[in-house]
RNA sequence: GGUCCCUUCGUCUAUCGGUUAGGACACAUGGUUUUCAUCCAUGAAAGAGGGGUUCGAUUCCCCUAGGGACCGCCA
């Protein structure tokens, strides 16, 4: 059974890079009709903190990443991590090191002084007898051997083991580190396919050590290359527009988002559009990509353009109102409604769920500084207006072609274009020239509302 | 600096040695349109460089250049 795990330290908010691998062992699983499982490494107590691991749990969530089963914790398996080093410690296969932090810095920066690359000495191996002082334990790693890690998107990479240092296991305090917990953990819970940064594959081949001194079973390995921000680095957590929340922040829809995502650093033939059930159907491993990739905000606005215009009203809607409910201040029932009822036409010129925000904002906040400021209303328009408005109070009810027939007399009566009559009346009626058609104006805003505005300004 | 990885339009990518090198976003032009958009059509735009292998290389190999990752008692 595949079984695959995403396992991010609960040290800061969901990133897009974090969001993609999480995506990318999810659907593997799923297309696979294997096991999907979280797990929050937070053996850093110092950076760790449940805001994070909550703020993690509820983006994925948000993105229709969905774990099986209940979330892991890795601390929660400390000792098992403990007693596998401990097993280790009676194989020989690792050794008690009783340097001190500052005995360890002064050999890097010596070995940096020379302009060599630097791994711990290893001069700890061999020491016979126990020393009543602080130690950690490392893992020796053999000498002179070669070791190939089969990545499923690297292809075979050879690595010599002397250029991997005995790496620690367990602190001077006793607490196990990365390798040693992510190692255990992997076999704990069964993974199949570990898929995950590139930026772990070091990490890999000290884990494959590990593992085969404990004789389990290695996993298959997939790294895919890092996204990239615009200035071509690995994207980090303190850039602008890194974190998932970014890009709920301003509007952007999860299954855009997610498509978005998919996309990047992966290709199904032609094909740039995939709904939740698609990518699930289509993904594979084979199609990672190898290179790396740089975040292109333009197509993530025009893939959430794209959704905002073939998602279900019901489900635009839904959206719309959780994120106006979390980052926009409240709307009244009334405009609600309103919205709703027309968000077909609100939805038109918008590329983010803010942008349908600011299309509506004509019925619930009607700006009219610049109606004030316009040229457009003046002594030669008002003639039109005010024949357009008497013709308008004789409508009892809206009605599309009434609308129509009033505009056309107004039209004639007075030998202009619609354009002569439309723009001002865009304006008084909207406080913006960039606003749906006017009939569409009329209908959204009610006839009584349409009278009321037009007599305030003409 | 050491080890490892990567390199097709500006960006994301397709290409299982033979293609007018395809698609998408962005860009430009034109058309539709009751503003602005949408939509439709068209266009410009790429194999880092140099060597091999081959009848033939974007594709396979080597070198160079450029970019990136890792090099913590972080994960």
């Amino acid at each position: 059974m595949v079984i695959t795990r995403f396992a991010p330290s609960p040290t800061g908010k969901l990133h897009i890079g974090g969001a993609r691998t999480a995506l990318f062992n999810f659907l593997y699983s799923k297309n696979q009709n294997g096991k999907f499982l979280l797990r929050i490494e937070d053996t850093d107590k110092k950076r760790s903190e449940k805001k994070f691991e909550n703020q993690i749990i509820s983006s994925l969530r948000w993105l229709g990443i969905n774990f099986d089963g209940q979330e892991i914790y890795q601390s929660k398996n400390i000792d098992e991590h403990i007693n596998i080093a401990k097993e280790l410690l009676k194989r020989k296969k690792a050794y008690k090191c009783y340097c001190t932090p500052e005995e360890l810095e002064l050999e890097r920066n010596e070995t940096k002084k020379k302009g060599i690359n630097y791994i711990y000495s290893g001069k700890c191996r061999n020491i016979k007898d126990e020393k009543n002082l602080p130690f950690v334990i490392r893992l020796k790693v053999e000498k002179n051997k070669k070791i190939t890690l089969y990545d499923g998107v690297q292809g075979d990479v050879e690595i010599e083991t002397n250029t991997i240092e005995d790496f620690i296991l367990l602190r001077s305090d006793g607490s196990p580190t990365y390798n040693l917990s992510a190692s255990v953990d992997d076999k704990l819970i069964k993974v199949s396919h570990v898929i995950r940064g590139d930026d772990h594959k070091i990490n890999a081949v000290k884990q494959i050590i590990l593992f085969r001194f404990m004789d389990w079973k290695v996993p298959k390995y997939f790294h895919i290359p890092l996204i990239h921000s615009e200035s071509g680095k690995k994207l980090s957590k303190r850039e602008n527009a890194s974190t998932t929340d970014d890009y709920k922040k301003i509007g952007i829809l999860p299954i855009a988002l997610r498509n978005y995502l998919l996309r990047l650093g992966w290709s199904y033939k032609d094909k740039e559009i995939f709904n939740n059930e698609e990518s699930i159907k289509f993904f594979n491993l084979k199609n990672i990509g190898k290179s790396p990739s740089k975040l292109d905000f333009e197509r993530i606005k025009s893939l959430n353009e794209y959704y905002i215009k073939s998602l279900n009203e019901k489900e635009l809607i839904e959206n719309f109102l959780l994120y106006v409910n979390e980052f926009k201040q409240s709307l009244k029932i009334d405009t609600i409604e309103k919205i709703s009822k027309n968000i077909n036409i609100l939805k038109n010129k918008a590329k983010t769920l803010s942008d349908i925000y600011d299309n509506s904002s004509f019925i619930f906040k009607y700006d009219e500084s610049l109606i004030l400021k316009s040229n457009l209303i003046n002594t030669k328009n008002k003639v039109y207006l005010i024949d357009f408005l008497n013709e308008l109070s004789k409508i009892n009810d809206y009605c599309d072609t009434k609308i129509t027939e009033v505009s056309e007399l107004v039209l004639k009566k007075n030998n202009i274009k619609f354009k002569d009559l439309g723009q001002p009346l865009r304006m008084i009626l909207t406080g913006s020239l960039k606003a749906p058609s006017i009939k569409d104006i009329i209908k959204i805003l009610g006839l009584n509302e349409t009278i009321l505005r037009l007599k305030r300004h003409i």
